[in-house]
DNA sequence: GATTTTGTTCATTTTATTTTGAACATTATG
DNA sequence: CATAATGTTCAAAATAAAATGAACAAAATC
């Protein structure tokens, strides 16, 4: 049985390493992500060669199951890729360097997914409204109806912010 | 003692009511913030008239302890707003309408106070890794270097990002 | 094809967050 | 100033989210 071949850089972790971890695992966290999925795209950002899951497991302590789903996550994400490694069989990662893809990527699967969610649920909303319509007061269809109004109109405001934002982080 | 005056209205709340009291508790908690304040948010930006906050935890059947806490992170976030009801001695809420002012105010507390958080971690790590420069070999050294190198220049994209998008919520 | 290493899934445990409600504080009104 | 309504704080309970690890599956090496 090989022992794992963790490179020896990796066996103890400096403090700036473990410093961009543990910073990573936070960014994590305020994009909605666990904390443990930044921690793994971090490690793997300052990693100097591509890591194998029971490599990143070793490094983090952390369990089999947690970075089996993590990668799985950040490869969906794009950021990280699979890689072969020579002469290794099993599966490699690295991160995706180019950190404005990354951030453009996540910045769609982030505000484009809940902008168009958020459109949704507007639309159902002026259903609903419409629906009930005779079940209201007047004034009070109205003054929903109004407000909805509004809020319509900052949600349009906010999608065509989007391209910008798209463009400008390329 | 009297009965609590609670609008006509809102003694039953019509189906879109509910719908956006329910969308935007979702809102909050993908901005991070708990569910409930959004409920809050959504009750108000939908009532024909200020609330009490003992009125807001009737209708949305809350606890007091809650809304009280509530109520004080929207006032300070600038989501909602205190006003004095005619003849009516306690504090009473509305929901500040100006959906682009209170993006453009929610964006600046999150984003902004982030992108600054980020800034400082970062120059804490770099001040690390020069700290233990001796302690790294060389090429290693080298490697962490470039990439804080990289992660550098894409918070300064973010940076000039931020300005651009504030004008554009105005 | 047996054995070992790696990978996945998911029920359980752990941890973190949110909500509640009770105790206490404050204010307003008679 | 007594009473009632409102407001705040915080410990404890409820809930939600994440991590673990065991059971199982797949793949690779001998």
């Amino acid at each position: 049985m090989v022992k794992s071949e963790l490179p020896e850089v990796l066996r103890i972790l400096s403090q700036s390493r473990l410093e961009l971890i543990e910073s990573a695992g936070h960014s994590a966290q305020v994009l909605g992500f666990p904390k443990s999925i930044g921690e793994i795209y971090g490690l793997l950002y300052l990693a100097p060669q591509p890591l194998s899951s029971p490599q990143i497991c070793e490094v983090l302590s952390a369990s089999k199951g947690g970075v089996s789903q993590g990668v799985r996550q950040l490869a969906a994400l794009g950021f990280i890729r699979k890689v072969r490694v020579l002469g290794n069989r099993k599966e490699h990662y690295e991160a995706v360097l180019e950190i404005g893809e990354v951030m453009r990527t996540g910045f769609d699967q982030m505000i484009k997914a809940r902008a168009s969610a958020a459109e949704r649920r507007m639309k159902s909303i002026k259903t609903t409204l419409k629906s009930e319509r005779s079940e209201l007061a007047l004034a009070d269809y109205a003054l929903i109806n109004r407000r909805l109004q509004r809020l319509s109109q900052a949600q349009k405001r906010v999608k065509k912010l989007i391209p910008l934002m798209d463009t400008f982080l390329k």
